[in-house]
DNA sequence: GCTAGGCTTCAAGTCGACTTGAAGGTCAAG
DNA sequence: CTTGACCTTCAAGTCGACTTGAAGCCTAGC
């Protein structure tokens, strides 16, 4: 299985392939004698991997350390990690649940009394304070990104 | 509330706020006969919901459709935008435990392959294919940032 | 042997989410 | 009435995660 091979199984583009590469994230199994880059299936579910750590927004940079955890001190940091964000994840869908059940009252609160004067600005979202610090972010993974 | 002072309460840069309102993310309550922003305390929750939907993947742009602006309209279409707004609310929150189930999925991928075998190479750790689809992302947020 | 396609490296371009800088107006304190 | 900390807009720079392009090597089919 070469580079183009791994690219149309996972879907993800062959010079992203070589860029994680570049970071140290996965690696050809071998080069053969022509210089091209063959890689094993494992290849695939490590790429999946990558994608779906992306996708809830970790960065390469922070994969990279969990991968090149060659001492074993990272992996408690990185389930750490892990439960940190899972935690930081069920607050954000809590205080969502909640943004919705008051967009729900707002918008019953106005159905009923139809006759009602001024109106409610439905543009005032937004969130209580929750337990998990916010941390900076730079650059940011979309979760609906446009087609290709 | 002037704009340093949101700045300084929320710990995002008055910049940054500048660049969310130019998203139609938030707007001032006002603005001051001297050309200032005047900022409300429900700005507070605004933006942190914007920077928690930004820490777990979500971009500008998409948070963009959750906030578009419904000024200006009629009863009708005001009630209209709050039952769409409420069928967002539904969709996003689903979509965001589907993105906290994957998290999850990462989380036991890393700790049963660490629990398989004393000592793992951290390159062949891999993952199963999910039920949902992988989608392209471009930009991605991370989750352990460097330090001011 | 020629052409199409796939592979290589390296450099430069792009995009989202900002930050930084320039040039200037506002405001409270001394 | 000046000083310094705010604020304004607009343009350009930065950074992560790529993509695209250039220049060239490898391989299969005609």
């Amino acid at each position: 299985m070469n580079i183009g091979d791994l690219a149309s199984v996972t879907g993800v583009a062959a010079s992203a392939i070589r860029y994680y590469e570049q970071f140290g994230l996965l690696r050809p199994a071998r080069r053969g004698d022509n210089g091209y880059r063959t890689y094993s299936t494992e290849a695939v579910g490590r790429i999946r991997l990558i994608k779906l750590a992306q996708s809830v927004g970790f960065s390469l940079e922070t994969m990279q350390s969990w991968f090149a955890s060659a001492d074993g001190v990272s992996k408690d940091e990185l389930l750490r990690n892990l439960d940190t964000r899972l935690a930081e994840m069920d607050a954000l869908i809590a205080s969502m649940k909640k943004q919705r059940n008051e967009l729900r009252t707002i918008r019953d609160t106005f159905r009923t009394s139809w006759e009602a004067g001024e109106c409610v600005d439905p543009l005032t979202i937004t969130c209580q304070p929750s337990a998990s610090a916010h941390r900076q972010t730079r650059g940011t993974a979309k979760l609906s990104p446009k087609p290709r």
